[in-house]
RNA sequence: GCUCCCAUAGCUUAACGGAUAAAGCAACGGUCUUCUAAACCGUAGAGUGUUGGUUCGAUUCCAACUGGGAGCGCCA
């Protein structure tokens, strides 16, 4: 079903196509900044009005008599220098609250064209513990994941993992000098970079180990059985372990092809780039370069250049080096055809840094040329995620901090202020619910904000359980729960069918009443869901849903201090007790969707 | 040198080209015999880095500049 806003919006159009040639672009409607002024407001009126030259206040009237506003607004006001503004009836919210009520999915519908969609996110590397620096991808691309699956797209979550590459050499070389299966067997991750961090810095002193990490490297690539079954091995107790933070995380993937999957297709994606003009030698190395069609300013295999005649230069892309090695472009090409042919993805999501836009600028460009342009690519980007110092927080000085460690320190700081507040409950209840708070409020700390943003790492802020955060949500939540206990089930479910009852065989006799003001600001709230998830999926911002949510929390706790629910009038407390309902369930599904449980109590 | 990103209240951020720029935190002052005070109510606090431009209208678009950050063939 639609929501007002879209509803409002159709209403627009229609109007709009019927008085204007030519038709001007939408969206026409949005919500009024200032809720005085009313629930929508549209502007066409004076964008028409400008292109016309005529005046908009006239057009604005014309407007208010052709649009069909009638059953679901109030008469529509004129304001300023042509904006119409809209205020629904309360009516319409009321019959609007009881569709979406009874409906499981709340209102919103599937769409209507499913798209195949791969999301990649995470990507870490085997031969690291997943460190601070890998919790933006992930639960960015877990929210998406489960927003695009919920509005009813096929979603393929693909888990590109670095079980590949240059780094392997060094680790082969030292593990087979001072490797110890038992270790790697116990602490994969930490044995291996223990070995890691160790033949780096002798190989930073020492010319002959680099060279003896680089020829194993080309043993493991060459397919020597000793160095492919060791690798195998650190392999398999690394993801291992990585599924383990996964699964703590409530994080899913559907599948996790790595680098090292793609490793046998490369020479052929390299081979075809090169025989159809897109790849060529340079320099003993293979590389991407301008096919020139692009405006200069707009090309990612160019970049200004004041010495050169033309004024710019090249800025190629390797995908072949010149010892024969392959970069991760080539595996990346190779990956993209791959999710083409294989998953007949029409669109692919990458959740990776934002210090990558130049790379996957050129990637999808390659891409682009190479024939594979019915596909959407989408570089959904992240800041950094900065030290107290405001700089990057590094992985190889040893500064980084584990995931793990910052789970377990979530919890124990959630577990503390719960000990303190809910000292009756029992320790399993109470750890229980320090692991959802804590990861939530982990989560959320991240969702909440514009992805785009680098920001200071601080437990403070991070664990804050203060305004808009993730324990704030579970609150209310919470809090309509315990509504729900001291009624009693028999009341609540007594409740639901007559309401019900009432809303199917006299819609218009009204089963809920929005009396008094916050009934009716928390009623106009909760029909603003699916504009939220569409808003959020479209731009891939997952704090555009963050931000409903805690409007509705707030409405709603503000409804609870005003509005009593478990009153002697059976007909409002009945329609209050439905409110609740729908608010307890639309917080916990726009959780659910950002990878965030709820709790019964907290 | 080139390219990209960022700049809004003391701090962290919001604002889908529009009306008097919105929240949270921190500060200050109130509210628990009544469904969980991890809550609510109130006070104070910025004119959006600078300079121009486009527009009836700019935090939003464009240009230049300043400051901060990142990236820029043979790591991923």
């Amino acid at each position: 079903m639609n929501t007002p806003r879209q509803e409002m919006e159709a209403r627009v159009a229609q109007a709009v196509a019927k008085l204007f040639s030519p038709v001007p672009s939408g969206p026409y409607v949005r919500p009024c900044p200032d809720p005085r002024h009313g629930d929508f407001q549209t502007n066409v009126a004076l964008v028409q009005g400008k292109q016309s030259q005529t005046n908009p206040r006239e057009l604005a009237e014309k407007l208010v008599e052709t649009i069909a506003w009638n059953d679901i607004a109030k008469p529509p006001e004129i304001a300023g220098p042509g904006f119409i503004n809209f205020q629904l009836k309360t009516e319409y919210i009321a019959q609007q609250i009881g569709r979406r009520w009874i409906d499981e999915r709340l209102g919103i519908p599937v769409v209507e064209k499913p798209e195949t969609l791969v999301i990649d996110y995470s990507a870490p590397n085997i031969a690291k513990e997943m460190h601070v620096g890998h919790l933006r991808s992930t639960i960015l691309g877990d929210a998406l994941a489960r927003l695009y699956c919920f509005l009813g797209h096929k979603v393929i979550a693909d888990n590109h993992i670095g079980d590949w590459g240059t780094g392997f050499g060094m680790i082969l070389f030292g593990y087979k000098r001072e490797g110890d299966p038992e270790k790697l067997k116990q602490d994969p991750f930490g044995h291996l970079e223990t070995i890691y961090r160790k033949i780096q810095a002798k190989a930073k002193a020492d010319e002959s180990v680099r060279e003896a990490a680089k020829r194993e490297l080309v043993l493991l690539q060459q397919g020597d059985p000793k160095s492919r079954e060791l690798w195998a091995q650190f392999l398999k107790y690394s993801l291992d372990a990585l599924e383990q933070i996964y699964q703590r995380l409530g994080v899913h993937f559907d599948h996790t092809l790595g680098e090292s999957f793609y490793n046998d297709l490369l020479p052929g994606v390299v081979n075809d780039l090169v025989r159809r003009g897109i790849a060529r030698e340079s320099e003993g190395a293979i590389a991407i370069f301008s096919e020139g069609k692009l405006p200069p300013k707009d090309d990612p295999f160019l970049v200004s250049d004041k010495e050169s005649a033309s004024g710019f230069r090249d800025n190629p892309l390797l995908i072949r080096k010149s010892d024969g090695g392959f970069n991760y472009a080539a595996t990346d090409l190779a990956t993209l055809r791959y999710r083409h042919e294989h998953f007949r993805a029409e669109r692919v999501i990458y959740v990776v840094d934002g210090r990558q836009q130049m790379h996957f600028r050129q990637i999808f460009d390659a891409a682009r040329r190479w024939g594979y342009d019915g596909m959407k690519l989408e570089h959904v980007w992240f800041g950094t995620i900065l030290g107290p110092d405001k700089k990057p927080i590094k992985t190889r000085d040893g500064g980084d901090v584990k995931l793990k460690a910052l789970l377990a320190e979530a919890e124990e700081r959630a577990g503390k202020i719960i000990v303190e507040k809910r000292p009756e409950l029992s320790n399993s209840e109470q750890a229980s619910l320090a692991r959802i708070v804590g990861l939530g409020a982990l989560k959320y700390a991240d969702l909440a904000q514009n992805r785009n943003l680098d920001y200071v790492f601080n437990w403070e802020k991070l664990l804050a359980f203060d305004g808009n955060t993730a324990p704030y949500l579970q609150n209310a939540y919470v809090r309509v729960r315990a509504i729900f206990r001291k009624a009693g089930e028999q009341t609540v479910k007594d409740a639901f069918l007559k309401v019900q009852a009432l809303a199917k065989l006299e819609p218009s006799r009204p089963a809920i009443f929005l009396s008094e003001r916050v009934e009716l600001e928390l009623g106009r709230k909760l029909l603003d869901f699916a504009d939220s998830l569409l808003l959020a999926a479209g731009e891939y911002r997952p704090h555009y849903l963050c931000l409903y949510l805690f409007e509705l929390a707030t409405v709603f706790h503000k409804f609870y201090e005003a509005c009593p629910v478990l009153i002697p009038d059976e007909a409002v407390r009945n329609s209050r007790l439905v409110l609740c309902d729908l608010t307890a369930r639309t917080l916990a599904q726009g959780l659910n969707l950002l990878g965030i449980n709820v709790v019964e109590q907290m």
